[in-house]
DNA sequence: ATACTCAACTTGACAGTGTAAAGATAATCG
DNA sequence: CGATTATCTTTACACTGTCAAGTTGAGTAT
């Protein structure tokens, strides 16, 4: 039939919106494929397959990770290097609440070590690097940053499971409390 | 048919068996049912459907990283409560990389606040909590606990996505250090 | 001992899934 | 204008989880 302009976009938008309301149990090629408004075998030609287009929506919603990740550090008008950090490991941590199912593919398909994605992924490390070199203080960065990272991510992972309200006060203190141990 | 012994710890163990071999995407209720030498049908009676047989799967996963954390803990000669620490968390990492589709089954069952599951994987939090209990001097507990679990946690669930060798020691050095800033 | 009951398991059917092959249509290019 | 090619649809197939109905066998009450 008629092309479609742009339906691969469409198709990963569609897949999104799915997530969001039906985490990802409910991400199933026929149901993005109806969403989009096309057959169920419209999307093969362009993304090959489901894992296909899996990888595809895994790595836009790395851009949107990213994107947000940069909000918060641009939003911010303070200036403390430990407020940046905390802003945007929240923002973090705060993506992973709000979008459990986009987070939970994105990071399951990393292991499709697929070029792109992991590029578009390594971009959001680059954020958390950042915002970490001021408390690189002779120490190896590296070390510095998987500890940040790992924190960071093991925190939101772990966070996910539970049905608990996004912003947590215990828990939010709690992470803030041990990020200022590690930064110290 | 003649009723047999224990079918379902048979099919739990079939899961796991399967977890290991294909990974999360291989676990289907009629290849269980099948590898366990019983109908598609048969895995119902016991665990209602697919979700309740995961549920059972995860749950006795869960009484198996407990085992390993403690068969770590148990094991070690060191007295020195930092190798101990250490230890049981590199334990902790093994499991997650030596078992991708286990873990990642697990912590995503977590989901479903299933009581019996919730109370199982709360004894692999007591290990930890114990194994940091040394080092709570005057500061709140919790907060440490949470600070070394999101990161070894985080650290574990990143390190599953590459595939890299089990034990990189670059990556395994970098955790040390960062355990150390935490617990400094 | 015999009939009853009931749990365990099988069989068969159904809607839904992903994929592959073949056909239709529209845009592009020679 | 005609041919080609990419895009999309239709159709078919094997596989999935769940449900309903039937079968079997062990235990129980009378």
């Amino acid at each position: 039939m008629a092309p479609r302009p742009d339906l691969p976009q469409l198709l990963i938008q569609a897949g999104m919106d799915i997530l969001d309301e039906d985490g990802t149990e409910g991400l199933t090629l026929r149901r993005i494929a109806a969403r989009a408004g096309v057959s169920h075998a419209a999307p093969a030609h362009h993304f090959g397959g489901l894992p296909g287009l899996k990888v595809a929506i895994a790595t836009c919603g790395f851009q949107s990770f990213l994107d947000h990740l940069n909000a918060a550090r641009d939003g911010m008008s303070d200036s403390d290097p430990f407020q940046r950090l905390l802003g945007v490991n929240l923002a973090y941590i705060q993506f992973a609440s709000s979008r459990r199912g986009l987070f939970r593919l994105m990071f399951d398909q990393l292991s499709t070590q697929d070029p792109e994605l992991g590029k578009t992924a390594l971009g959001s490390y680059f954020v958390l690097k950042q915002m970490c070199a001021p408390f690189v203080q002779g120490r190896p960065a590296a070390a510095l940053e998987t500890a940040v990272w790992g924190l960071t991510h093991g925190y939101a992972a772990l966070n996910m499971g539970q049905r608990r309200p996004p912003n947590s006060p215990l828990e939010l203190s709690s992470y803030e409390a041990a990020l200022r141990l590690l930064i110290g």
